[in-house]
DNA sequence: GCGCCATGAGGTACG
DNA sequence: CTCATGGCGC
C-alpha cells in the first residue's frame, strides 16, 4: 500500500487518505481524479479493512463505471487482495434500478417492471393524446415529453405541475403529465427519470428500506458531481445520511449538462448539508502542455458564476495554438486533412488514433466526413443511432418485454403493428409461455429464437437486400447479448440500462488504431488526444445561436470550450470559416468570442486576416 | 402492410 | 439542405 501511495502526488495522497466523514475533491481536467478514486477504494479496503461490498461508487456513464471497475480489480489483484468480493460500481440509474427491483414493492413497484426508453415514452405520450383528444399539431409529443422530463429532473410532481404550468405548452402538459404517469403505472413501466425519483420516494416512505441501504453502503463515492441534477443530489444525501462517509468529485469548469437538469451549484450546496466536509483540490495536470492549460484558463476565467481551478503542469511549455481562418467549411476540412498528413507523414510514433476533430453539433460532421473520405483518411464517428434504438432491435425487445410484463401496452401495441397474422401466431406462444412458466425455465436465447420462429419475424427481411441484411445482423448481435443474460428480466434490464454504441455498416471494419475520431465536444469529455482540432469557432455555431442571449447559457458554452481545449495533450488547432452553409443557407460568419478571449502570445495565426480578429472591426 | 409524398423542424445527450 | 414522421392511397 505504501508503494501505491507513493505513486500519488501530495494533493492526491491527502485526498485518498481522508476516509472518515464528508469530502469534496475539486479535480481539474487531467489531474488524475480517476486515479484518486480508485486508490481511495483500494485504501479503504486495504488499510481501513472495509468490506468491498460496503463501498459504493457512483458514476454517470456505463463506460466510466466499467473503467473504474476494471482499474479497481487490477489494483486489488496487484496488492494480493481477495478479488472475489468487489465494491459496487454503478451508474445512478443502474443502482436505482437494482434497488427498485429488489425493494420497490414497498411502494407498489412490482419486481418485473420494465424500463421505458425515449421511443416507449413517446408512444405512451401519444396514447395520452388519444385519450385527451389532443392533436399532435397542437403541441408536438416530443415537446410534451421534454417538458415532462424536465419537470421530473427538477422533481416537480404531476400534482405540483398544475400550479407550476405557465403558458400554452405547459398548460397542456399539465393535463398530459398525470395521465402519462397513470399509463406508466398501469403498464408496470418506469422511465429513466422515474428510476431516480421513485427510489427517492422509496427512501422517503420506507425508513426500513432506507436504513438497509445506508447500512449496506458505509462509504459512498460520487464522480462528476457538477453534473448531478436534484434527484441525484438527493439520492446521495439519502445514501450517505447515516455514516456520513461520502466523497464527491467534480469540477465546476466542466459542467456541460445543464440542459438536462444538471446543476453545478450542487457542488457547493453539498457543504450546507455536510458542513464538516473537507475540500481537496487537485490542480496539477498530467495531460497537456502549459500553453494549452494557459489557453484553457484564459477562456474559463471569463466565467464569473463559479470558482475556477488554475491548473499547472510539469509538462513542457509546448507549441503555440494554431488559429486558422478558412473561406468556408470545405476549406476548413481540407486544412485539417493537410495538418493531419503533415503530422503523420514523417512521424512514426504519431498515429491517426492520436487525432480528434471536435465540433459543437452533429450536423457539422457531414462536410468533415465528405472531405476525409475524399482524401482517404479513415475516421470513426462517435454518436448517431444507438443499437437499441434500431427498429428491428426494438421490435424483438418488445416481444420479450411483453412476455415478461404483460401489462406493457406499449410493447403490445408495437408488436400488433407488425402484422395481424404474426401477432396471432405469437399469441399462441405467449399462452404456452405463461402456462409453462418459461420466464423461469427457459433461457433468454431460447426464448428469442422461439419468438422469432413462431412470429415469423425474420421473414420481414430480405437477405438479398443490404439494408435488411444489416437488420438481420443486428438481431444476431442481440442474440449474442442474450447469451450473457440467460435470465429474461436481467436481460431486459441490461439492454435498457446499457446503451450499446452502434457501429454503422462501413465502420465495423475500421481499425481503431488507424483512424481519427470525429465527435461533439460533449462526447469528448473525459477523453484525451495528442492532437485536437476544434472546428466551427464562429458566433452562432460555437457559442451556439440559441445561447447567445442568455448569460448562463453562454457560460455553459464557455465551459464546453474549456472541456474541448483541455482534451489536447500536445497540439491544438482552432479553426473558423468566414462563410458556412447551415440548413442549406450560406451565411457569413464572425469568429467566435472564445478566440478573442485567448492571449495572443499563445497563438499562431495561419491564413488569418487579422483585421477580422480586431474586436473593433465588428 | 407498405411505399410514397408532404410537412416541418433542425443543440448538446447520459441512463 | 436533410432527416424523421405522419397521412393517405393502393
Amino acid at each position: 500500500m505504501e508503494d501505491i501511495l507513493k505513486k500519488l502526488n501530495s494533493d492526491q495522497r491527502e485526498a485518498v487518505i481522508h476516509t472518515a466523514g464528508p469530502a469534496i475533491i475539486l479535480a481539474g481536467a487531467g489531474s488524475g481524479k480517476t486515479r484518486v478514486l480508485v486508490h481511495k477504494v483500494l485504501y479503504l479496503i486495504h488499510e481501513k479493512r472495509v468490506q468491498p461490498q460496503n463501498i459504493l461508487m457512483v458514476t454517470f456513464s456505463n463506460k466510466a463505471a466499467g473503467e473504474m471497475k476494471e482499474r479497481i480489480k487490477s489494483l486489488l489483484a496487484s496488492t494480493n487482495n481477495d478479488t472475489s468480493n468487489n465494491p459496487t460500481v454503478a451508474t445512478f440509474h443502474s443502482l436505482c434500478a437494482r434497488i427498485l427491483r429488489k425493494s420497490g414493492t414497498a411502494i407498489g413497484i412490482p419486481h418485473n417492471f420494465v424500463i421505458y426508453d425515449k421511443a416507449d415514452q413517446l408512444d405512451t405520450i401519444k396514447d395520452c393524446y388519444e385519450k385527451l383528444e389532443l392533436s399532435i399539431k397542437d403541441i408536438r409529443p416530443k415537446a410534451a415529453l421534454d417538458a415532462i422530463s424536465s419537470a421530473k429532473n427538477q422533481m416537480i410532481s404531476e400534482e405540483q405541475y398544475l400550479k407550476y404550468a405557465k403558458g400554452y405548452i405547459q398548460e397542456r402538459v399539465a393535463k398530459i403529465y398525470p395521465l402519462y404517469q397513470n399509463l406508466l403505472a398501469e403498464r408496470n413501466a418506469l422511465d429513466f427519470d422515474d428510476l431516480l425519483n421513485k427510489t427517492i420516494t422509496l427512501f422517503r416512505d420506507s425508513p426500513k428500506t432506507l436504513e438497509y441501504y445506508q447500512e449496506l453502503f458505509h462509504y459512498v463515492l460520487v464522480d462528476e458531481y457538477q453534473d448531478t441534477n436534484i434527484s441525484q443530489y438527493r439520492l446521495t444525501k439519502y445514501l450517505a445520511g447515516k455514516h456520513n462517509n461520502i466523497c464527491i468529485v467534480g469540477d465546476f469548469s466542466q459542467s456541460i449538462y445543464s440542459f438536462r437538469g444538471a446543476d453545478y451549484k450542487n457542488l457547493e450546496k453539498f457543504k450546507t448539508d455536510f458542513p464538516t466536509a473537507k475540500v481537496y483540490k487537485l490542480s496539477q495536470n498530467y495531460r497537456s502542455t502549459q500553453i494549452i492549460l494557459d489557453a484553457a484558463h484564459a477562456i474559463i476565467s471569463n466565467n464569473n458564476s463559479h470558482p475556477v481551478l488554475k491548473l499547472w503542469t510539469d509538462n513542457k511549455q509546448g507549441e503555440e495554438i494554431s488559429i486558422y481562418e478558412a473561406e468556408n467549411e470545405h476549406k476548413e476540412a481540407e486544412y485539417i486533412v493537410k495538418m493531419i498528413n503533415n503530422a503523420t507523414k514523417n512521424n512514426s510514433d504519431f498515429s491517426l488514433s492520436d487525432v480528434a476533430v471536435l465540433y459543437r453539433m452533429n450536423a457539422q460532421s457531414r462536410t468533415l466526413e465528405e472531405v476525409l473520405l475524399h482524401f482517404g483518411i479513415p475516421y470513426k464517428l462517435v454518436g448517431g443511432v444507438r443499437f437499441y434504438d434500431r427498429r428491428e432491435v426494438k421490435d424483438v425487445l418488445s416481444y420479450l418485454s411483453y412476455l415478461s410484463n404483460q401489462q406493457d401496452a406499449t410493447a403490445l401495441k408495437r408488436i400488433q403493428k407488425l402484422g395481424k397474422r404474426r401477432f396471432s401466431d405469437f399469441e399462441f406462444y405467449r399462452q404456452e409461455f405463461n402456462e409453462a412458466n418459461y420466464s423461469e425455465t427457459k433461457e433468454t436465447l431460447t426464448i428469442i429464437d422461439e419468438v422469432l420462429k413462431r412470429s415469423s419475424y425474420l421473414e420481414r427481411y430480405d437477405p438479398e437486400d443490404s439494408e435488411d441484411r444489416t437488420r438481420l445482423e443486428n438481431i444476431k448481435e442481440l442474440r449474442s447479448v442474450a447469451i450473457e443474460f440467460p435470465n429474461l428480466i436481467q436481460f431486459l434490464e441490461n439492454v435498457a440500462l446499457v446503451e450499446q454504441e452502434y457501429m454503422p455498416d462501413g465502420q465495423k471494419e475500421i481499425d481503431d488504431k488507424n483512424a481519427i475520431t470525429l465527435m461533439t465536444m460533449h462526447a469528448a469529455k473525459g477523453l484525451e488526444f495528442k492532437m485536437v482540432f476544434i472546428v466551427g469557432l464562429e458566433e452562432g455555431v460555437f457559442p451556439h445561436a440559441q445561447s447567445l442571449f442568455d448569460f448562463s447559457d453562454l457560460e455553459e458554452e464557455r465551459r464546453l470550450c474549456y472541456v474541448g481545449v483541455t482534451r489536447a495533450k500536445e497540439h491544438l488547432y482552432l479553426t473558423y470559416a468566414k462563410q458556412r452553409v447551415i440548413f442549406g443557407q450560406r451565411n457569413a460568419a464572425t469568429p467566435s468570442r472564445f478566440i478573442f478571449e485567448l492571449p495572443t502570445e499563445v497563438l499562431e495565426y495561419n491564413n488569418v486576416d487579422t483585421t477580422l480578429l480586431n474586436k473593433e472591426y465588428w
